[in-house]
DNA sequence: CTCATCATATAACGTTCCGTTATCCCGCGT
DNA sequence: ACGCGGGATAACGGAACGTTATATGATGAG
């Protein structure tokens, strides 16, 4: 029934003491001043200025409107310059979901050149393993997933999901093989998994034992799992004291490499994909866009 | 840029958790929704909503203009209730000026009418005569004049203010002889100026003194003022005392009549002409409306 | 007292906004 | 596989709102 144009003018006419002045300072020409006042006299069914020969003056229902226009007018200014701040950066919220190995590495890496870049963009920051953060980003608890996934296994298995989203590649991970450092295979560059089919394995995540599971079915042998933990630290320190050996990913021993672990490279060579992922909205959204080049220009650095 | 309306539409998405549903909570249909956030997001040039599947959620900018939304409806509803209640003579203000022998008689009993009839519109009061109250309602100062004027003398003079304004006859006022006691033409029931030619002669505000040399110099002699003073009490007290003659309005006579001041026909009679004067602007305010008919009513009883 | 001037009102017109109906497309659950 | 619920899109009509051109009325100066 009344809008914001409405007050807009009446308070102009208040202010200015005649149409005439009010349509210069509101940018209009003076008959539209007249039309506006002639409208929201009939809508309102009130007379809202009186009409003297040379000016006008503002009935009491006119001051009225004319008063509560302050505040209309100051509570959109201030909705429309949130929106411009977040569409700005000079504001804005990224709810970031990763996993651990990544938390340690390309993440806060990422996260230093955001805050640098836009000091008001606030990224939280919680840690999941992919599937727990892909299932939050489609609940709508996270914005934007840092994820990884094994290449030729359950890439496809998550790419029907993927289809519908936004995936942005930060960095190939090569998967090393964790050995004691008095093993026999220990001073070799690279190691056939099969030669390792009657050791004790050290599992980590759920999604890394089903990748180390595949690996050595195709090497033709079932692995025997003595230990599992997410913790990649305690999975060298197993490994360190010659309880098993295991499969690690390069950018954690990036991270924390014990001394007495050897890596040495799979043959064949197996690798792990990580990337960004958010929706389609959200990857237009101005501090998601930001996090995501961070990321990348992150992950150039550590690849 | 931004307007309430768009406001209201992302306030029902946020609370009805759809398009559809805020479609039907705002009472429109579902396509217009979706055409009011397109043309929210390209003027703010953010995305609003993020699109899932099956419903949408607002996104960080979405839920600003959702937040901001309940300030500014909430201002923009007292806006228009607070004008419905001037319109509906649930509120309202009133500033009446009057000139002092109408103060005493159908003004209070108008005041009166107006407070039973809507406990909420509150007239305010002055004292004035004629010429200032017209020009206070010129000027703006008061919205409602009750004025007089004598019949066939300045009422043309006032005429030329009056072809602008909105006048509203109220009741005519007898003007009668205050005559003492014991004068020889006391015990008459009329009489005419031209007996009274010699007497000295006391006079009430100016423009009652102009119409008592009006009428004289038409009886063909110039009055000897003695005395003038705006207070007809005095007046009257004068007479009582001898000290000269009087002409005095009905209406004054009606309120306040001295024990031994006798009152007579005027011969030829003289009347003056008691009106409610204001501008058509303020004629059609409702509080204006009803105070003018409250006066109209309290004349008939005073007529 | 008349005239120039300044301010508002009105008429006519074009554009934009914003709603509608009719339809399509997609994700989800049976 | 299919139906359903919900959003997007196209086409269209009308109201809102701006413009220019012009009339009307009040005011102050010569």
């Amino acid at each position: 029934m009344i809008d914001a144009a409405g007050l807009r003018v009446m308070k102009a006419i208040q202010d200015e003491g005649s149409f005439t002045a009010a349509a210069v300072s509101l940018g209009y020409t003076q008959p539209a001043i007249s039309q506006m006042v002639r409208r929201l006299e009939q809508r309102t069914g009130t007379v809202l200025v009186e009409r003297l020969g040379r000016s006008v003056r503002l009935t009491e229902a006119g001051q009225v409107l004319a008063r509560h226009a302050s505040t209309v007018l100051a509570a959109l200014d201030a909705a429309e310059e949130e929106v411009a701040a977040i569409a700005g950066l000079r504001s804005g919220r990224v709810r970031l979901m990763a996993f651990p190995s990544s938390s340690a590495t390309v993440v806060p890496h990422a996260l230093a050149l955001v805050k640098r870049r836009y000091p008001d963009v606030v990224v939280t920051f919680t840690e999941a393993e992919p599937p727990e953060s892909l299932a939050a980003l489609k609940a709508g608890e996270c914005d934007l997933a840092v994820a990884f996934s094994y290449e030729g296994i359950d890439l496809s298995e998550i790419q029907e999901d993927l289809d519908s989203l936004v995936v942005t590649k930060l960095l190939d991970d090569e998967v090393r093989l964790a050995l004691p450092d008095g093993h026999p295979l220990a001073d070799q560059d690279t190691a056939e998994l099969g030669a390792l089919a009657d050791e004790p394995w050290i599992a980590g995540c759920p999604k890394c034992r089903g990748h180390l599971v595949h690996l050595a079915r195709e090497a033709g042998f079932a692995p025997n799992v003595a230990f599992e933990t997410e913790d990649y630290v305690a999975v060298q320190g197993l490994v360190a004291e010659g309880l098993g050996v295991a499969l690690i990913p390069d950018l954690i021993l990036r991270t924390t490499h014990h001394p007495s672990v050897r890596a040495l490279q799979v043959s064949p060579s197996s690798r792990r994909e990580i990337f960004a992922v958010t929706t389609p909205d959200l990857a237009r959204v101005p501090a998601v866009q930001a996090t995501i080049e961070a990321l990348v220009e992150a992950a150039e650095v550590h690849g």
